[in-house]
This record gives C-alpha cells, structure tokens and sequence, in this order.
DNA sequence: CTGAAAGCGCTTACAG
DNA sequence: CTGAAAGCGCTTACAG
C-alpha cells in the first residue's frame, strides 16, 4: 500500500487507511487528529505524519452528520447585480473565516428548499425576506437566522435578530445636507408606490409635505406598476417587485425610468435636487439624465444611500448617506455566529450612519 | 405522537420516525419516497401522506454521504466586483438548475482548503486558475473541474475542459470595427505588463506595431506595477496580482490611473480610440476621463469586452466585443454537469462573437 | 492510554 | 413485496 493506492486510485483515503498503517484503531486516528482525548506520544507523531504523507483531507459530509453542525452559513439574496450586497457579502466572508465559518451564496434558492442545502445559519437580506421567513418557513426549521433590516422592521420579523441601518433617520440626514446646500424643492425616486411603508419614502414625505403641499406627488418617482398605471416605460415591469424572490429588472433600469419622468415633468416645476432610493438606482438615474443632456450637479444635485464601491467609478461620484455595506456584512456574521454558537445576543444592532461626500452635490448656499 | 414532537421539538424528523407512524421499516419507506424498488400500494399512500403531513424533509447530509454525490458545484471565483462574474454565475444558476444543480459560491475559499465544502464539481473563472489548478491542486483531487476560458488557454491546463471565449480573434475585431469608424491610433490599457502573453494585448501589439512603430508602447497601458515601477499611482498596487487568489484593487482602480497616464501623455501623441481589458476597467477610465474634462466619444473613443449588463447603465453606453456572460456561464454549467454524468465532452468549446454597438465610439470616417 | 461499539440519516443488495 | 443488515466516514462514551 502506498500513496498511489489513494492518490491515484479513484477511491479517497480514511481515517481507517490511517489506521491500518499506523497500526492502530480508527479511534485513536481520530483522537490524534482532532487533539482530543489520550494519545499515547509516538503513536500520535506516526499518525498525523501518515496523514500528512498520503494529504489525508477528512470528509466534510461525514463529519457534518455526526457532528449536526457544518460550519457553513448561507447568504441568502437573490441580487448580486446590486453591489451594496455584493459588499455586504464580502463583510461577511471575512467576519465569518475569522470564526471558522464559510458563507456560501446561492441566488438560486427559494425557502421552501432551503433545506437542500445544510447549513449551520442562514442572514437575510431584507425586511421582507425577514417577515416572510419568519411567517411561513421558519416555523418549521428552526435555524439560526438573523436579517439586515433598513429602518422597515416588520412586526412579524422581530424575533429575527437584525443589523439595522435606520433609513429614516438616513433619509432625514440626507434632506438637512441638502438644505444645507441651499437646495429646497428636494425630489425622490424609489421602486415602490406612495403607498408603501418604506422607510425612506416615509421620511421624505413627512419632511416635504409641508415645503411641496398638494404639488408633492409630482416630486415624487415610484417606479413601480402600481404607480405608474398603464405608463409604457413600466409594461415590462408588470409582474415585479411582487416577492422579493424574482429580480426580474434591477434598480438600474428604474432608475432610467425615473430620469425620464422626471425630464417630462421638468417643464412644470423645478427641483434642484433628487433623493435616490440606493446606489444602484441613482447610477441608472445618472446615466439617463446625462444622455438627455443635463449635467451633474450643475443642472441637477443627486444624492443615495448605500455607498457601495462602485459610487467612485461613476463621474460624478456620488454623494451618499450610509454605512460602509462591509462592515454591516460583518456585523451580520458576528451576530449569526453568535446565535449559532447560544451566545447572548442582542435583537437589534443599530449601525451609525454616515456622510460620505462626493461630486453630485452643487452648493448653491453660496451662489 | 403528532406533529409537535418534530416541528416543534428540536429533532427533526426522520424516516425512521416515518416507519413508526406507517408501521413499516425505513427500507420501505427510503422505496417510497424515493419511488425505488417494490412497495405494495397501499403503504406508499400512507408514507407519503404522513411525510406530507408532518412535513418531512430529507437530510441532504446524509444522502450525500450515502450516495457520495451532492449535486452541487462550485464557483471558483474571488471578484464579485467585477460584473462579468456576477452575469457569469447567473448564466450558471439557471444552467444547472434545469439539470437538478446548485451552483454556490464562495469567495472566501482558496485552493488547499477546496475539499472543505463537498461539491460534485468545479467552475474555474480563467485560464490562469485552471493552470494552477491543473499543475498543482487538481493531482490529488480528482474532482471534475472546467473553466472558462479568454484565449489564454495555458499548456497546463489543457486537461481542463473549457467554454473559451477567443480574446484574441475578440481584439482583432475590435480594431477593425475602430478601423471601419475611421480610427488609425489606437490605444490599449489592460492591467498586465507589456510582456503579459494575455491574448488581448498580444491581438493589439500585433496589429499596432506596423501603424505605431517605435512608439507603440506610448500607447499603450498596463498598469502593473512592474510596468509602471515607481509611479506613484502604483504604489499601492505593489503586490497585486501577483496571484489570482487576491483581489486587493478592481480593474475600475486601474482604469482611473490608466485615464491619468493617458491624459498626460495626450500632450505628445494624439491617440483618437482606446481599447480596454474589460468593461470594469473601461468603467473606471471612462469616469476618469470624463472628470478630466474628456467627451466620450467626441473627444476620444472607448471599446471593451465583456458585454455585461452594466454597459447600459453607465453614460454613454459602451461599444463591446464580447459574448453574452450569461451564455458563457450557461454552457460552464452544462459542460460541469456533463463531465459528472460522465456524458461525452468536447474539451474546447468556442463561443461566438458578437459586436455590441453602444455610443462610446465616434464615427470619424464621415467627417 | 486503547479499541470495540453505537450512532448521525440515509441507501441498497439480499434473503425471505 | 418486505425488513434486517451492512455501509458511507466520522465521533465519542465506555469498558478494559
């Protein structure tokens, strides 16, 4: 028997190759090489040096069955084309490996084959995911989960432990930077309808109404079926934005959407500034605007929330309220591991939030 | 005993529990549920029905452990920054999906530790991957592995199936669409030193050198710290890329030092197009250059590859030569599941190549 | 300090 | 058509 036997054959060394080789029982083999319980000196230097010799790997699968615990936990969002999540992805991954943990990500999985796939935790995206877990699926499995939420805690979700960036109180900063910069008649465009409780679009209508009365609706981009009726820019986008399951359109696009509804409705009224729901949006928003031939911030201010990476490879970069995404990421996996491993924990973890200027604001305090 | 004891409790329930409940044993039950074998009618209604009914899910840990086999593979990839990658593994999700996979990804794992997560199979995401895969990792594992491919395809790897996209033949195409719209000075920024044997920038010296002459390398860009040596903007670029496991800068970073070097050199030589490595690096250069004033294209014409989905949502679109990633991903997939199934494969698929017209090349030939 | 045994949840060849 | 048994690769309490 030699390295061959294993290496080249088709079939992987076991603890029970080891131990005919060192002469021993499986059980010492496995004593020696998890370092728990008696090994007698020797034996455990010829066991671990076989091991080393023939590159013995153990096999994950069986351990994870016998140990009920895989060490694994999974992201689970359906948007990679979004970069704040591939931040806070990357937040995770290394919170995570620091603890001995591997986050896996998969887009295409839907809760109700979760299982599918073993896993030692699960973090949520969103709100809605959360209270959709927390509603239907997780009353059956009983996994650790824990939830990025922004500022839209839904009651059903409470019980998911979450890292909350408090959009509200996001969204009031941005419009007190805004009227700092001289700018009054302050726009918002987002996915979702008036009537829908995101915290950002709350926000911006409890502090506008008052500045735009009845006229405030014409401020106001939700780019969203509901919203928009029959308008032919939003055909394609009939069914989305249902379940937050299908991505079928990416904020990108509604952003583009927004831009042109917002040149139609320029002629009648005149806003300095735009409040973007996120980054990825605001790019979209950006883009369109610029191939209309406005310019940023001269003939229009734009300002997001999300700071993701990519805000410095647009020009203008943009202005942006937010936390770093990695370090919620990160926070995130703490707060999993933390449940997964029965440590106390807190329900809900508020991250600080931040301004983070770019070239997408003009100042018009000082003209 | 009724439902509570496994929805409930903190057991879950298993077939054994089943064959209680149905007053059968497991055998009978594992025939059931997996429509295998004899199993008198009457007793598979009852089995299915209380599996139904208490809404039994099978241990994927256990099966896979069972049946060595996961269906699951993996995606080898560190860069979720870049967006080729994210269209890349939507290709491969839906791919694989039809064919009862799941395609995870992980950005955290290295090599070594790849038989920590138990995957039926590997996608690499390049030539240079596969080549170390293939020279180092690969010997002992025995893991079908395929990747994709830009032309690169490295001696190493050639026992890596690969779904390759020929970068080569991709820049000739290029400059000759650049040729046909009236460009003759044509300028290239990539990421790699002149000496680089990547596929692209041996396309453009190739076809370069008889127009540009002793000032080629005026022209062109690789922005590599061994290329720019002390350059400041390098600095921190000292030990990048010095492998493929660390992704410490994004090609954006590197298009905006490359729009720099370029803005300086437009002094001496007048180079009216520019061609870049990928869409992320022509992101980054074209928000650079656009802050320094440059119209694109009026004022100087960009071209990439890659063709992702971010294309449209900058300003002004990108022109690309490229393939649809999400194609590329789709038949990574296919091939993957192929070579497990033990299906007949071909080692070298060639994709097709397409022009993708956006407004950032200028039509010099009518002027 | 050691090794046989039971067990994690599943599958399947085999004897009945 | 059925069920006891062996096995996938590991861990660990227990008797020696």
């Amino acid at each position: 028997m030699n390295e061959k036997d294993f290496e080249g054959g088709n079939r992987k060394m076991t603890r029970k190759d080891i131990a005919k080789l060192a002469g021993v029982s499986v059980s010492v083999v496995s004593r020696a090489l998890n370092n728990s319980g008696y090994v007698e000196s020797g034996k455990r230097q010829k066991i671990l040096s076989i091991a080393k010799e023939y590159g013995y790997v153990p096999h994950p699968v069986a351990m994870t069955l016998q140990q009920a615990r895989s060490r694994q936990i999974l992201f689970f969002c359906k948007d990679m084309q979004n970069p704040f999540n591939v931040d806070l992805y990357y937040g995770m991954i290394n919170a995570a490996q620091e603890r001995g943990y591997l986050v896996l990500y998969n887009a295409a999985i839907n809760f109700d084959r979760i299982r599918d796939i073993y896993v030692d935790g699960i973090i949520l995206q969103n709100d809605s995911l959360a209270a959709i877990y927390a509603g239907q699926y997780g009353k059956n499995y009983f996994l650790p989960v824990v939830t990025a939420s922004f500022g839209n805690r839904e009651s059903m979700a409470v019980s998911i432990p979450a890292v909350d960036f408090d959009m509200y109180k996001a969204c009031m900063s941005a419009i007190a930077y805004l009227r700092k910069c001289g700018h009054k008649y302050i726009a918002y465009a987002g996915p979702y309808p008036r009537t829908d409780s995101n915290a950002r679009s709350i926000a911006w209508q409890n502090e506008m109404r008052p500045v735009l009365g009845d006229r405030m609706y014409d401020y106001f981009y939700g780019i969203h079926y509901s919203e928009l009726g029959q308008s032919k820019e939003l055909k394609e986008f009939r069914s989305d934005y249902m379940s937050p399951f299908t991505v079928k359109e990416t904020f990108y696009a509604k952003g583009k959407i927004a831009a042109r509804l917002f040149m139609k409705r320029q002629t009648s009224f005149k806003a300095t500034a735009i409040i973007c729901f996120n980054d990825e949006m605001a790019f979209g928003m950006m883009a369109e605007l610029q191939r209309c031939g406005m310019k940023i911030p001269d003939d229009v201010s734009l300002m997001s929330f999300d700071c993701t990476h990519q805000r410095e490879s647009h020009y203008p970069t943009l202005t942006d309220i937010g936390v770093d995404p990695r370090y919620q990421g990160a926070r995130l996996a703490n707060l999993l591991i933390d449940k997964i491993e029965q440590k106390k924990i807190s329900y809900t973890e508020k991250l600080p939030i931040h301004l983070f200027e770019g070239d997408s604001v003009k100042d018009l305090s000082q003209t």
